[in-house]
DNA sequence: TTAATATATTATTATATTGTAATATGTCAA
DNA sequence: TTGACATATTACAATATAATAATATATTAA
């Protein structure tokens, strides 16, 4: 009973890590505004470069950081490299923010 | 057409950055619990810190902070300060969150 | 192979956040 | 008014994040 208890007491504190962490990820303006575009279909870094004005620099460790999270995926194709946001729950993430705030 | 596209782009980011902020001001694991606690109705600073395993100073901090920030709202009952989640949209949002990833 | 384009990495400085301890303030009951 | 409880503030060291410039690596076309 209390070992359960505690049991789900570090779940819980375990799910607000995680989801800190993923929050964090998603904490700057122009990360929100990559997501926002990648949840409407692949994009190359490019263009997302041209989409959100961001420098070319910053914009490559701003989804690296995001793929370390588990926010986007990428993969190559020729020259390019394509980032999409990673799944659904992702996606309904930022939908969810959007209908809600904006 | 240039310049509403202009305006348009210049409002998004405005949003992104409010959206940063708030999300920001969430993105820790005492944080996000302290309001998912708020979500199901206003508590005392002890209350929280009973629910929430946090000291005293940092509570008081976190609190203030998503005061500032917009999160949550406080007032205060003889010598108790209660906390709520400020509105419908904040309520929304961590149950979002809930919903999507627990 | 070379030039051009696309993307990643590194280094650095500036700024923000976290955690903690110590202290201060506000409110009530006795 | 004093003591006890509830909450806020301040100060500080440790760590994390942001912005920028410079450089490196990959891929393709010629």
């Amino acid at each position: 009973m209390s070992v359960n208890k505690n049991i789900s007491i570090a779940k819980i504190q375990c799910k607000c890590t995680q989801l800190s962490s993923l929050l964090s990820a998603l904490s700057h303006p122009q990360r929100i505004m990559i997501l926002g575009h990648l949840a409407k279909g692949e994009k190359t870094v490019t263009e997302l470069q041209r989409l959100c004005k961001v420098s070319q620099s910053q914009l490559s460790q701003f989804l690296i950081r995001m793929k370390l999270q588990g926010l986007v995926t990428c993969s190559r194709k020729g020259r390019f490299q394509y980032y999409a946001a990673k799944d659904k729950k992702i996606i309904k993430l930022i939908e969810a923010i959007q209908a809600i705030f904006c």
